[in-house]
DNA sequence: TGCTGAAGCGCAACCGTTTTCGTAAATAAA
DNA sequence: TTTATTTACGAAAACGGTTGCGCTTCAGCA
């Protein structure tokens, strides 16, 4: 678009000046080559035709677009949506730009977005990844090719790059040993993915949280679900269903998975937390007033945005080393009634 | 960034090809000036050095980002955030990126975000206005500097330019209708801005079923209530605690005051369907796990922020005249629990 | 007076792509 | 064969800022 404040260009305020664009370019970057007198006539100048740097002449120069792009599996999430407000507060602070980018949770698109902005339009990238992570190639690009790259939430452990997460392995054995004290005898835990790293470590705390109270085989109450609909919903009605193993108690590892509990609790008239406990990994503002009031792990989604917005921004402007910085922002279990009497 | 996937640039790859840059950019751009085997040497080698024309260039030259902005006062928000989704989804196809900023519904933020994207970096604005409207001047800048931009659900009504939006008199309407069907004798109207259009809509729609049902006086029924936390849960707890005016049934004109009303309710004791009723508009995924579950004005928020999305790249790529366009996508009142029986 | 150095500004190349225009060769029309 | 026309490509000027370098001017100093 042009310039919608006007059309002024250094050009043209060189000329009303009788300078050259050039000592317009540098007194408006308070260069010390320039006289005070001379700034103070510019800046005024440039205030009068509102004059804005046009974008692209000063990135194709200097190489920086002061923008960095923040890629998602879903925005539609309590925990995405926070993160971004997050990464929001703090690089506005720092005059950068955000560009949103979902995956839908598809590596492919994640793929095709990281090709996309390889086109110099960002400085740098904050990514929480797609769950399924087979191969990480494109991550890797980024890294050999010296594009500040944080992960936040979800992230490939193998590249060697800024991290900010919660204490997964923490969260999930809290989780599951706050069940399991509830009286849950029979404890499962539902995933969407084996490949991803928060997933695992989730994972391996309920694990070890069975272990050591004596529960064989936790393994096999892991249960991977799909996040199509129809299928997740089938998944846990037959879960629930199940005459011989029928939990008493659920850790849901991911909020996706919420909703679809609740329904089939109701229908199959299973009550919570009589029948049923429930914990969530959830950021929902709503937990408390959901029916039962829903047991959260919250995430610190906001300050997991912050930090790792800080972390690409130091990157970026600093050149700061954060191959191996990892931040972990604790999460927290806010036990309420789907969990306990 | 440094191009990631290479530092190809058309200089390269014509020395490498022993043709000249203008030929190289043609023959990527399918020009009719080139042959054949020419456009296929070049296509091949641009691949095989993983060649992205370099985003400051181009759009130096051309006056084209492919991005357009997206202007939200709130992104923690189950409208905006599935709005954006819509967003998205339209946009992506087309190939235009997306940046999007955050007003916290202030009126300084929105004009000042509205100034640092005016240095070209965008085609095209979408926006959801903040509450506080009392002028559009840097909105109207716009439309003057003739900047595509389009509103979609929170419109500036004066401003001649595209607008997506639901039936907001019609869904007050209804929902009064439905609340007063319900057998409500005291029905009220929660508010957070005289200013904004969408809720005056809503508010007139309010009137109008209270009028048609011989309720005289309704604008004493209606209320502003602050936005900042304290304020609103303390003017909300001295509503529903109002020996002589004490409200039974409540439409709620923005997600934002839902929490409040139901925690209000849980602390002062007032029982949802029974002493009150209530019809909020939401979106809310969660709005059936509720306790009660909560009756909704559904809007279509995919559906708006698909639609505006459309028609502003109709309008940056087709230049179509978007001035006096204004899609209406309907509400939905869904009744559950938090207003009958 | 002559010399040095700093202050203040202009000049011009440069960033990588787009696009107009020109021109040579190849083909078609006369 | 000559002339007109197409085809295929090169040359170069933009786009608007940035930046190193060079030129003047003038104060400071011996």
């Amino acid at each position: 678009m042009t310039n919608p404040q006007s059309n002024t260009t250094l050009k043209i305020l060189a000329e009303k000046l009788g300078l050259s664009k050039g000592t317009i370019s540098k007194a408006l970057k308070d260069s010390h080559e320039i006289s005070v007198a001379t700034k103070n006539k510019v800046i005024t100048a440039a205030r009068e035709l509102n004059y804005v740097p046009n974008h692209f002449a000063s990135g194709l120069k200097s190489r920086k677009s002061n923008t960095i792009a923040v890629i998602v599996p879903e925005i539609v999430d309590s925990f995405f949506s926070l993160a971004i407000k997050g990464i929001e507060a703090e690089t506005q602070k720092k005059g950068f730009h955000i560009n949103i980018y979902l995956t839908n949770d598809e590596k492919a698109k994640e793929e095709e977005i990281i090709k996309v902005i390889s086109d110099g339009r960002v400085d740098g990238i904050l990514i929480s990844i797609c769950s399924e992570t087979n191969s990480n190639d494109h991550l890797q690009k980024l890294i050999d090719y010296n594009i500040p790259l944080v992960f936040f939430d979800r992230a490939a452990e193998k590249i060697e790059t800024g991290k900010v997460v919660t204490d997964d392995f923490q969260a999930g054995y809290i989780a599951s040993n706050h069940l399991i004290a509830q009286g849950c005898k029979k404890v499962c835990f539902l995933s969407i993915s084996e490949s991803l790293s928060i997933l695992q470590k989730r994972t391996e705390g309920f694990v070890q949280a069975l272990l050591e109270n004596n529960i064989k085989n936790p393994e096999r109450n892991i249960f991977q679900i799909s996040t199509e609909k129809a299928k997740c919903v089938k998944t846990i009605k037959l879960l629930l269903t199940d005459p011989e193993n029928r939990p008493d108690g659920i850790v849901i590892s991911v909020e996706l998975l919420t909703i679809p509990i609740y329904n089939a609790c109701k229908e199959l008239n299973i009550s919570m937390p009589g029948d049923l406990k429930v914990v969530c990994f959830s950021n929902l503002p709503y937990a408390d007033l959901l029916s039962p009031s829903l047991s959260t792990i919250t995430q610190p989604a906001f300050e997991i945005g912050k930090q790792a917005a800080g972390l690409l921004c130091n990157r970026i402007e600093k050149g700061t080393d954060i191959r191996f910085e990892k931040i972990i922002c604790p999460s927290r279990l806010d036990i309420r009634g789907s969990s306990h009497h």
